[in-house]
This record gives C-alpha cells, sequence and structure tokens, in this order.
DNA sequence: CGTGATTTTGAAGCATTTCAACTCTGGTGG
DNA sequence: CCACCAGAGTTGAAATGCTTCAAAATCACG
C-alpha cells in the first residue's frame, strides 16, 4: 500500500527540486538534527512514556531505536493504540496545534529518543530550510500512514486486518534495514487487537488461521516470535480477501472529468 | 486571545510564548498568506477534484469556503472516505513526504480553495516564521483529527459512530461560526458509510434510531437535511453506548510512576 | 409525470464478540 | 525441586450486531 520496493522514503526527501536550493550536505536526519540544534539523547525501558495527555508541548521526539506505540484515552473511558513507531520516526506533533499533548507515547522495549525543544527547532528550521522540509515529510509521512491504517480498519475483515498489520510491519522494519524473516512481536494480542478494532480472542483465530494457511510460522513454542514464511502471501491474503467478495466485474470507473488545478 | 468564543480554535495558535518571537499582526491564516505568498484563488464545483492520486505535490491548498472530502484508493480497488475538511482546513499535506499525492481532495459543494505553491511557502515560512507555525498546527490538528475518528471507528458501535459523526459536524460548524441547529448532509448514505466503515443500510438504520430517540429530527420530508434537538444528547448517546457495556466499577487506573522527559 | 437514484425497512445470513474452559509459560515461594 | 499462581494465548459454543439480499417508498431531474 505505501510504496512498491521503497528504502528511500525514510529519509528527509527533496520534496520537488525547486524546493531545496541548498545543498544536501546530509540526507540522514539525524545528522541534520545534530548539526543544528541542541539534542537531548536518552534512554527509555519498556512503559515509559515520552510525552503523556495535557502535558504542555515542549519537546519534539525523534525515535533513534525502539518501538513505541502512542494511545489515545477517550474522555469517556474509551482507549485505543493509534499508532506504531520505529527508528526515525517522530513523537509529539499531536501537541503542536493547542499547544498541549492528546495523546500518550510509550515505549514498547528498550530504546533512544532524541529531544529537541519544539521552539528552538522552529528557529533552527527558518535558518535551514531542509529541517523545515525534514519535519513536513515525517508529518505528511504520518498523515499518510494514519490514513492507510484507517482504510484498514474500515475495509478489511478480521483475518486480513492482521494480515495488513504483519505486513506493514515487515515493512517498516524492511525500510530501516533490519531483520524480516523472524519478527518479534512486542505486543500482547489484547494490545495488537487495541490497535485493530478486535478482541484479543478475534487475534489469536487470525494467528492460528494465518499459520494454518502457511503464511506464517511460529518457529519456538512462545507465540511472541513469528517468521514470515513467505511476504507475498500476506500481500495475497490481503487481496484475496477483497476479491472474494466481489466475484463480480466491476463496472469500469468512469472518470467524471477529472478537473485539475491549472 | 483576541476573540473569546471557540473562533480562535482555528486561527494559529501561538503555540508556545517562546515560539513566536514576533509580533502577530493578524492571527487570520487567510492575511496571513495573502500578505506573505502568491495566492491562487479558484472556485470549485461540486464533484472537482482538488489534488488526485499520483499527481506530483505543487500546491497546497486553503479552503475559504466549501465542504470537501478525501478519498483513499488501494489497488485493489478498495475505496474509503478519510476524511471531511472545511474553511480553514489545508488539502494536499499527503503528497509533501513523497513528492507526490496519495490521495483525492474533492469538492461536496460549491466552494473556494486558495492554492500556493509548496515551494514557495517552504521559502516564506523561512522568513515569517508565524507562517511555518501555521503550517505545523494545520498539519498537527489534521493528525489529531485522524486519530480520534480512528478511536471512533475501532470502539464504538454502528450507531454511536453515526452519532458522533454528527457531533464532530457540528462542533467544526460551531468553530466556523455558522449554525449548527439544522445542518445540511451533503453526503449520501454510503458516503457516509464508506467514511465510518458501515453499509449505507446501517447508516439508514442508525439515523432512524437517533430520529426515534429525538436526537435529531427531519424537518423537512427531504433527508438530507436534518436537526439537532439536544446538541448535548448526541454526546450522552455516544457515552452511554459505552457506559452500557461496562457496568462494572472500572478499577481505578494506577499510575505507574508516569516517566517524564526531564 | 416518468425514470433513476436515494432512502427506508424487513428478514436471513454471517462475522465478530462474548462467555467460558483450558493450555502454556515464567516466576515465586514453600 | 516442584507446587502453585498469574498472565498470555488458544479454542469452542452461544449470542449479538452488522451485512447482505430484497422490496417498497420517496426524492430529484429532465
Amino acid at each position: 500500500m505505501l510504496n512498491p520496493a521503497a528504502i528511500s522514503s525514510h529519509t528527509a526527501h527533496p520534496v520537488h527540486a525547486a524546493c531545496m536550493p541548498l545543498r544536501m550536505t546530509s540526507s540522514d536526519p539525524f545528522e541534520l538534527l545534530k548539526a543544528h540544534v541542541s539534542v537531548n539523547r536518552r534512554v527509555v525501558r519498556e512503559g515509559d512514556r515520552v510525552h503523556q495527555v495535557g502535558q504542555p508541548l515542549e519537546w519534539l521526539h525523534v525515535i533513534h531505536s525502539g518501538s513505541f506505540k502512542t494511545v489515545n484515552l477517550a474522555p469517556d473511558g474509551r482507549e485505543q493504540v493509534v499508532g506504531l513507531h520505529l527508528k526515525g520516526d517522530w513523537l509529539g506533533f499531536d501537541g503542536i496545534a493547542r499547544g498541549q499533548h492528546t495523546c500518550d507515547a510509550v515505549a514498547m522495549d528498550i530504546g533512544e529518543v532524541w529531544s529537541v525543544s519544539y521552539a528552538a527547532l522552529l528557529q533552527a528550521s527558518t535558518r535551514v530550510p531542509a529541517l523545515a522540509a525534514l519535519l513536513h515529510a515525517a508529518m505528511s509521512r504520518e498523515m499518510t500512514r494514519e490514513r492507510n491504517a484507517m482504510m484498514t480498519l474500515c475495509t478489511l475483515p478480521a483475518t486480513a486486518r492482521v494480515a495488513e498489520f504483519l505486513r506493514v510491519w515487515v515493512e517498516s522494519m524492511s525500510e530501516r534495514g533490519l531483520r524480516t524473516d523472524l519478527i518479534t512481536l512486542r505486543m500482547t494480542r489484547a494490545e495488537i487487537g487495541k490497535y485493530l478494532g478486535l478482541t484479543l480472542e478475534t487475534v489469536s483465530r487470525a494467528f492460528s488461521q494465518l499459520a494454518r494457511a502457511n503464511v506464517i510460522d511460529f518457529p519456538e513454542k512462545g507465540r511472541r516470535h513469528l517468521s514470515i514464511t513467505d511476504p507475498d502471501a500476506l500481500s495475497r491474503f490481503v487481496q484475496r480477501s477483497q476479491t472474494d467478495k466481489e466475484d463480480l466485474p466491476r463496472a469500469a470507473c468512469v472518470a467524471n472529468e477529472p478537473c485539475m488545478v491549472h
């Protein structure tokens, strides 16, 4: 869904040739940050909160290592995991609009975040356009990802949702050069369920079903580790769940005069 | 605060006092834009596409009037309405990360958008920090909204989802100073369904149920107009759908040493 | 006024949730 | 060392809620 075979999508893209009237000294976001703003490195352990609902926005954080989840909490007690984040992703954007955070960001294992003052970053990005572009790209990526997640939630049945969840996770690992054959789930079935809008039992059944279909495999007895026997099988599984219900030669989408800008 | 009630939440907030070392000549995003970048105004009619999947990113657009939807289209044919947008919202952020748009933005009625070159905007925002802040705030708002939408989709049953949809819509209208007693739905039941992850029949049943419960009312025979008899009833309806299933005095949330940054 | 699109409503079918029982693992203490 | 327990996961059966299928009513447009 995101990109065909992309590793690049994770670095600071020159969005448009004209947008970057500067020499790209480095396309590595960490180098770029270190070079132009004061960075506070901080090691976190599982369960540590990088930021919390209601806390005034002061810092933005870039994940240097580890995996994190963002959790939304409604006034009426509803709670949902609304995002998963890995190296290179930013945490804290949610707080910019209102000046305070609207969700929690929680470490799912040991990791390191680089924290920068938002005020300082804003200033620095006026001097260093590449910084501004980096920020924009990160926010844009986040929005696109959330939209895709919404689509997954709305259009896919349970098992396909879990398959898609795994596919995207593998894709994320791959983009970062991490191993994708054997992956370790750092979330319980209940947490995955809270992310996918399913109950823990349904998630469990979905895993079992995928394993029976030889799409995934549990190498060890413990069910936290799993191997993706055939990555393409995941995609095919998702697609099949769609084509199965159609089965009708869908009328060609009539282009109703796509009226473009200019 | 310039304006006492509500309208302010839509203007460029000083995110943090320290972030804005400049005189705020204007808190109106339209004034701000007009003052510092070249703006192309454009009137759109229902069905017009402001941008489309695959199109290279060149422009960002600010909605000056009208209502718009963003539509995601998966390679396998799945389609979903992933966002609704009104005056003051931006369109096109999705294209920044990869340099091309990843979704369609479609006008739902007559409206006007202000289009600005992204490259020019990026340059201008280095000279005018308020522009950068405006951009960030708009993106941040969008992310928060999408996350809330995700939560609605994942945690609420069908009727509550429709109620929440109406509540948020009314809230949006209210923030912009528009009338909230009588609202006109510019989407068919099918479209609302595609936004909420429901079938059109379920949406229709939900409306009927809300009308029977006197939460909403159809003043005219046509079902496109509806009045919110009691706005609070909407919220209560959503909350009740939650408390109904709990009914158990949920154990107090133990604060597990919220480890903060600094 | 028709014609087609939209909406409503009913009834049957199906996917997911709910409830419940059981297994497995890892950790703790007798 | 093993009994025991709590947390996590699996699996089955019943219940529920949404979807699907179908038909009729209503609205919109020429």
